[in-house]
RNA sequence: GGGCGGAUAGCUCAGCCGGCUAGAGCGUCUCGUUUACACCGAGAAGGUCGCGGGUUCGAUCCCUGCUCCGCCCACCA
């Protein structure tokens, strides 16, 4: 064996070796218990970042430890289409050698697309085989996959003939940019500093009121004036008529309670149809809806040609400038406000009535409060359970159209005879009246209408396939927190309502990996970490012992490579204490899970290691249960270096020599391989690579630890018999005291002469044997009888 | 406006239901090349556990107020 651990030798070599054993292929038949994950698909948009490695490392520690654990593990990979964020990559490429997406055409644009997923889906499940996921490549899928396409059909069509599915006008975020509605899960608000412009209107019969606004261009869309019920500023001018300026329009002032009389002047201009509040506002007092911004963000005022086709900027400025003409101008001042962006493209929103298909979200809701209410779902970290329930319970519906080239096309068809109808499908002819001219809706759905379904798709619904009936419900979901309303809520409700269970039991919330000044990790900042140049450094095993040591803390982490590299230098640290036994040791002799030992020859140091090995054990279990994976990996670490490298090794290197006692030579070797197999095991999930290096090279190992069972020592490990453990304890302390007393006397660390002590134990819990051997052993001294 | 999280050694973080000299990794200092490992070993230094009150025999951990940092939600005209 090398002097050091070479992740780059010894990763490959297990990878294909995994490969040719199927691990992660599951069984549907298999008579064992399952367990199941499916992976959150991530979006073909580009390359794994370390957010990803380390929630898929999560999942991977708990795959491989089930599996130890005996069930039948499907941990079901794929990717997302993810159509709006995807478009905008292309589009980008696009404009980057200055062509448009309607310039290439449709097309050719698709054919883009195409080789895109192609290229970086296979990069995706490439980089995920670095990390060694030994996830079920067999049944990997990908939301365009024409049975996946089938599902959300089915989904579509049953929800628009119960009529939770309808198509209306309503105001919506629009993004100019895409060119596309989305949903309110999508704005990302920014601060904006603006101007607050106070502008008076003129009332009809005489007097004004002033109202307040950051957008005066939407005021040539204005229906109404709003004043906060019983407000005597305005008392007498509630039910009288203001005349528009700029446009002369007459428009009534009324009241209503979401206006603020704090606020500005206390009087709000209502422009019904480009802001959600007014919007609202205007559907209790039934005012009309006055577009003036069209799709593309420019001013859509015919009749007003000083201001129509200027963008909303230059509009905003334009209006102002002539109200300051009219002199109704009467106050500017700075405001800071939030302004809604598409999460996509981070272009400005421009709220707009548009026609677009949304969800009646309320009846999907209630099951799903309750199934997070009474346990059935449960989250990890608990609090997010509460983010969740609130959004829940507020819930509203969900407009699920888009107005891309990329996506799932809705399902409906309306025939030349305005029979309007879903379809799983493509009918030929209309259902109703058998026309065959049909006009197919030309909106794509939201990306995660068809992520919704993704635990159950994957498995074939709505057949009732083996995989379905055996590995859904799914287990545990590992995600991040910023997808708890987008993804996790509606995979619960449609999984409640579709495939007629929960669709996980557990949601563990990994942790959020910041840049080192606790900022935002992003491409634009150029502070992303690429995982592959950590695995390159410091070895996958390190990356993904990382992943497990903060990865379920369900904190905000700052990122820190020196965290990754401890982890490189423990797995080289066991692969020296593999080939300390290697060396030693030869490879006829006989180890591990061998019974053959009888506990009787075993030396007190013996019975200390075993008895810390075996709590260790129990340790984990419960740590694991809990999801606290940062506690095993710690136990795990402290176990075999402090306690199996730096002391019990220490102390039985005599024990292994070739003069040694054969019964203690014996004993040592076996507790000593033993012990290191055990750990190498526990240690397996989260460390594949070096702990199956360091496992087969272990005299008369197995050839895999693919197929080892997860360790459960038997109870005489833990007994420690008749204290010894408790002396040994006692030992290390003795130790510690001595190094410390000739370090403080300066003496260097090998001087040996005229090292004497004698040492008294005060019970029997060593022999005095055992105690001058032990002591010997770790400190270069003479323990005599007498000074 | 509402809610949540964080503030513990120079840095990044652990510390479950209140009770041991408050821990780890990295970094720092001293010593060391003894055949597993210098990707190492031995020893050591380093913390008023954000600040002020309170409850308690006892609080890093509970209550309360405050100060910073971060996040989420909300019809911030």
């Amino acid at each position: 064996m090398d002097k050091s651990f070479s992740p780059t030798d010894v990763e490959p070599r297990w990878r294909a070796r995994w490969e040719e054993l199927g691990v992660g292929i599951a069984d549907a038949a298999s008579d064992r218990p399952s367990f199941s994950i499916a992976l959150p698909p991530p979006n073909i948009t580009g390359a794994l970042h370390m957010g990803h490695a380390l929630q898929q490392s999560v999942q991977d520690i708990l795959a491989r430890h089930h599996r130890m654990r005996g069930y039948e593990v499907e941990w079901c990979p794929g990717t997302d289409h993810a159509a709006i964020a995807t478009q905008n990559v292309i589009e980008r490429q696009l404009a980057a050698e200055g062509l448009t997406k309607e310039e290439l055409g449709r097309e050719a644009f698709r054919a883009r697309v195409d080789a895109w997923y192609e290229e970086y889906g296979g990069r995706i499940f490439e980089q995920m085989r670095r990390l060694g996921f030994s996830c079920d490549w067999s049944r990997a899928r990908f939301t365009l996959d024409p049975a996946y396409v089938r599902a959300i059909r089915v989904v579509f069509k049953e929800l628009y003939d119960e009529g939770l599915i309808y198509r209306g006008p309503r105001i919506v975020n629009w993004c100019p940019r895409c060119r596309s509605a989305i949903s309110d899960e999508e704005v990302e608000w920014q601060e904006h500093t603006d101007s607050l412009v106070r502008i008076r209107y003129p009332v009809e019969g005489g007097g004004d009121i002033t109202i307040a606004t950051v957008r005066p261009e939407t005021m040539l869309g204005d229906t109404g004036v709003a004043v906060s019920p019983g407000d005597p500023r305005y008392a007498g001018l509630v039910g009288r008529t203001v005349v528009l300026p700029l446009t002369g329009r007459r428009i009534p002032i009324f009241e209503d309670g979401a206006v603020e009389p704090e606020f500005g002047t206390g009087a709000l201009k209502v422009t019904p149809a480009h802001d959600p509040t007014d919007y609202d506002i205007g559907q209790r007092h039934g005012l009309p809806m006055i577009g003036v911004i069209a799709l593309d963000g420019t001013m859509d005022v015919p009749d007003l040609p000083r201001f129509h086709g200027l963008s909303v900027n230059r509009a905003r400025e334009e209006v102002t400038v002539a109200l300051r003409e009219l002199g109704a101008v009467v106050g500017e001042e700075e405001y800071v406000h939030s302004v809604g962006h598409c999460d996509r493209c981070k272009g400005v929103l421009e709220p707009l009535i548009s026609e677009q298909w949304w969800v009646t979200m309320r009846p999907l809701a209630e099951p799903a409060i309750a199934a997070v209410e009474t346990g059935e779902v449960r989250f990890h970290p608990r609090r997010f359970a509460n983010v969740y329930l609130d959004w829940m319970r507020n819930i509203r519906d969900w407009c699920i159209s888009r107005q891309l080239w990329l996506g799932h096309a809705i399902p409906v068809s309306t025939c030349v005879n305005g029979h309007r109808f879903a379809w799983i499908e493509h009918p030929d002819a209309c259902p109703e009246c058998g026309s065959a001219e049909l006009a197919d809706d030309p909106d794509v759905l939201d990306t995660w209408f068809s992520s919704a379904l993704w635990p159950f798709a994957i498995f074939g619904w709505p057949d009732d396939t083996p995989d379905l009936r055996r590995f859904y419900p799914t287990d545990v979901l590992v995600t991040a927190r910023e997808i708890i309303f987008l993804w996790v809520s509606r995979m619960v409700m449609t999984g409640l309502r579709f495939a007629g269970a929960k669709p996980f039991g557990d949601v563990i919330i990994n942790s959020t990996i910041m840049a080192g000044d606790g900022s935002r990790m992003s491409k634009s900042k150029g502070n992303v970490v690429d995982p592959l140049d950590m695995i390159e450094r410091y070895g996958a095993d390190a990356v993904r012992a990382w992943a497990g040591a903060v990865g379920t803390a369900g904190q905000d982490m700052r990122f820190d490579e020196n965290r990754i590299a401890s982890y490189r230098l423990f797995a080289n640290k066991l692969w020296n204490a593999t080939r300390l036994l290697v060396t030693r040791l030869g490879d006829g002799e006989r180890i591990a899970e061998a019974p053959e030992v009888d506990p009787a020859t075993l030396h007190p140091e013996d019975r200390w290691i075993l008895a810390r090995v075996a709590e260790t054990v129990t340790a984990c279990d419960a740590a694991i249960a809990a999801y606290r994976f940062h506690e095993v990996m710690e136990r795990l670490y402290d176990l075999t270096w402090r306690g199996y490298c730096d002391w019990y090794v220490e102390m039985i290197k005599g024990r292994l020599g070739e003069d040694a006692d054969p019964a203690s030579r014996a004993a040592a070797v076996w507790t000593s391989v033993t012990v290191l197999d055990t750990l190498l095991r526990l240690l397996h999930p989260f460390m594949p690579f070096v702990t199956e290096e360091c496992a087969v090279r272990l005299p008369g190992a197995a050839p895999t630890l693919q197929g080892r069972e997860w360790p459960a020592p038997p109870s005489w490990w833990r007994e420690g018999a008749n204290g010894a453990a408790d002396g040994v304890e006692r030992v290390i302390e003795l130790v510690g005291a001595l190094r410390n007393a000739r370090q403080q006397a300066g003496l260097p660390p090998g001087f040996r002469e005229r090292q004497q002590v004698t040492l008294r134990t005060p019970d029997d819990a060593l022999s005095a044997g055992d105690l001058r051997r032990l002591v010997q052993a770790l400190v270069p001294v003479e323990v005599v009888d007498e000074l």
